[in-house]
This record gives structure tokens, sequence and C-alpha cells, in this order.
DNA sequence: AAACTATTGCTATTAATATATACATTTTAT
DNA sequence: ATAAAATGTATATATTAATAGCAATAGTTT
């Protein structure tokens, strides 16, 4: 059914998705491929092509009707299948992660926050409290949170690491430079932030 | 001179360092292409066939000298070769990368950060105190600044680009969920948390 | 000293993906 | 009726990924 979609498709849909919006903002109800391509600087028929994953389809002299093709993105994705986490580490990079609006756009609901530093527990952050990090197997457990997003300093990547697998985590969605061991039912996303800036910058 | 390097293999070799750095802290010399799949869940000659474009060498029977190797990656992807930026946008993300300490090990150096906030206006962040964006013009220009690290609301993102490109920047590493619209002699490099996060969840 | 083993550094192969070009077809506008 | 713009699809080429295999080498064991 589900045919795979490879993650560049879906990097360059999500993509495909924030220009959508931006339309909509400002209430242009039509889009051609090759305006989005040149916004991307690719190649039109690219972006034809990765349309054709969605089940949408565009118009003849007149493109794609914008609010139809983002809804399509949505589903195709899986905007509105509600994907719940937690983040480890309050510090400034899980506060903004905490912050960020846009989440619950795409899916992603953040129901709680963790650390294990007293100054910080029991503050308030987008209407969560800071909780011990031993609350957290308790918690993940009751709201059947199985996503982390791990915000900790590298040197404590890998220790926090292993206290959620055993609280049962499913998926870690790993922001700090440390390239973290588990068992094979744990599915680790790395971040790489410097990985990506250097794929932009090593050629400067 | 310079083959150019796919970004797949920049960003596992990023992943390599990481785990190179972790062996120092460990005292470990020596580390095998088989360890390094191990951890990433790939093939291992894959991992020799990435240290190739690298100029180093291992050792039958041995594997490669962990220091010799980190180093290795360090000269390829220019890790010394100082990159300057400044940040745009004093929120959460913005104070987070601003302290995040990581970064100069990989030759980014960060040395200004502005808002248009005048409650924050002022602050001080990692010893950098938080400027107004109407100098940031002239900072660029005097500490010879052409990267910015823009993290505004999705709302302000084209205006501040725009902005950006009146004061010479060249280079934008948008942390903002907006597909920017630039001139061509100025390059943009996206973030897109959103698009690396479903890659990762949109199966689940 | 000889046999064994682990590991690199290649090479080869296959599959997957990206990129670009092209064009028939469709729809709208003139 | 004609022209223009856009999709949808096909095709071709290039690049990259992923894997497998093996000779050469350098240690280890017997």
């Amino acid at each position: 059914m589900d045919k795979k979609i490879s993650d560049k498709v879906i990097n360059r849909l999500t993509l495909y998705h924030c220009i959508l919006s931006d339309f909509i903002d400002k209430n242009i109800e039509h889009i051609s491929s090759k305006q989005i391509a040149e916004l991307l600087h690719i190649d039109d028929s690219q972006v034809r092509k990765d349309i054709n994953v969605l089940n949408n389809s565009g118009k003849s002299r007149i493109g794609y009707i914008v609010k139809e093709l983002k809804i399509s993105i949505e589903k195709t994705l899986g905007f509105k299948k509600t994907k719940k986490a937690l983040i480890v580490g309050a510090g400034n990079l899980g506060t903004a992660i905490a912050n960020y609006g846009n989440f619950t756009d795409y899916g992603l609901k953040i129901l709680a926050i963790f650390d294990n530093d007293k100054n910080k527990i029991g503050k308030i952050i987008n209407g969560m409290e800071i909780q011990n990090m031993y609350e957290l197997a308790a918690t993940a457990s009751k709201d059947e949170i199985d996503i982390a997003i791990l915000t900790v300093p590298g040197k404590f990547a890998q220790s926090t690491a292993d206290f959620l697998v055993n609280a049962h985590i499913k998926y870690i969605w790993n922001f700090t430079p440390t390239v973290l061991s588990v068992p094979d039912n744990v599915q680790v996303w790395n971040e790489n932030l410097m990985g990506n800036f250097l794929q932009f910058t090593y050629s400067i």
C-alpha cells in the first residue's frame, strides 16, 4: 500500500508544505511546479515527480490547488497521526523545542519535560512543569509516550539513553553530539546539527 | 584536488568523529571499521569506503589509530577553518545555539547575536551582548561575518532574510519553517527540523 | 616457525535515487 | 481555432548506496 518514500522526497515535501502555508497566508489559490521549483532552485519535473507520490492531481494550465496539495502532503506524511513525545533535558535547546509551536502542526505533541537539576524542577515551560527524571518511566507509561527528544549535554547522553531504554522508550530523537548505543528494538535518529552545517560550509 | 564529498558521507564522517571523541575520552587507542559500523548499524565496508576519502590509512589486524583518524576527519571537513557567524533572533533556539559549546570544535565561531525586542537587547548570552538589529550590518562588516543563523519566528523569516541580504550576508542557516527567497549570490541551508523528524516518524 | 585470525584496502556488482530532458495531452485564454 | 501553460509521464544518464568478496598484511596462537 504505502510505497516507501525516500528521505530526500520527504524532506522536499515538507519544504513544499512550508511554501504552501505561506501561499495560504497570502490568499493565493493555485501554485505551479515551476513556482515551487524556482523557490527551491530545483527542477520542476522533480517537483511534479515528488507530488506524484501523493494522491493529488493538478490541472493543466492552472497548477495545483494550494489547499488541496497541502492537505495531501499532511495526509501522506502523517501530520494528523499524533506522535507523543517527552523532552529529556530542560536546557536551552530542550526549552526551545518545548516552546516551538510549529511541532503540533506536524503531529508531534510534546507532553512532558524532564531534568535532574533541582533548580529547574518545578518550573513551568510552555504549560509543562519540569519533572524529575525519576518520574519519567511512570509518566511515559501513563501517557503512552514512546518518543524521547534527547537534549542533555553530550557527556550524559549515553547514560541518559540507557535510562530511557529502561523506561521503555522506543524512539530517541538525539540532539546530542554523541552516537548512542541502544538495543535493536530502540531506534535512534541523530539530528547531527554539525553534520548538517558542514555539508553546507565545508566547501566555503 | 578536493574531490566533492557527498552529503551523506559528510554526515557519516561527523558521526564517526563523535564516536572517536568518545573513544578518546575512554583512552582507547584503536578502532576498527567493524566497531564503528556496529554502533551506527551500517556495513563495515561502507565505513572503510568513507574513510577512504580522507588521507588516512589503517593497519591490518589493528584498525585505525583513533587520534589520527579524528584529525583526518577534521582536516578534510575543515574543522580548523574558522567560519564566523552571527545569530539573528535571541529566542530560545537562538540562545540554545549561542550557548552550545560544541560548535567551536567544528570551526563555527559565533561572534554576535541580534534581536529587535527591547527587553532582550543588552542582555548577555554566553559573553555576547544582544544587539539591536540596526547594528547588524556594521558588526558584520567590521568582523567580516558572512554567515547568519536565522532563528526568528517563521512569520518574520522572509523580511529578516531581506534585511540580511542588504547587510551583505552570503550564507543563511535557516532554522525557521519558511522557504526563503533570496538572490542567487546568497545561499540558504534549510535546517528543516520537522522534515528530519518526519523522515524518522512517518512510518511509525 | 607455521598456522590461524582479524582487519584493511580494494574491486565488483547490484540496486536505488537523483537529475535532466523531452513531449503528448489537457485546459484555459485570446 | 490557435496559442500558451501546465501536468503527467517516459526516458536517459549519472550518481550514490549498499553489499559482497578477496588478496594482502600484521598480529596471535600453537
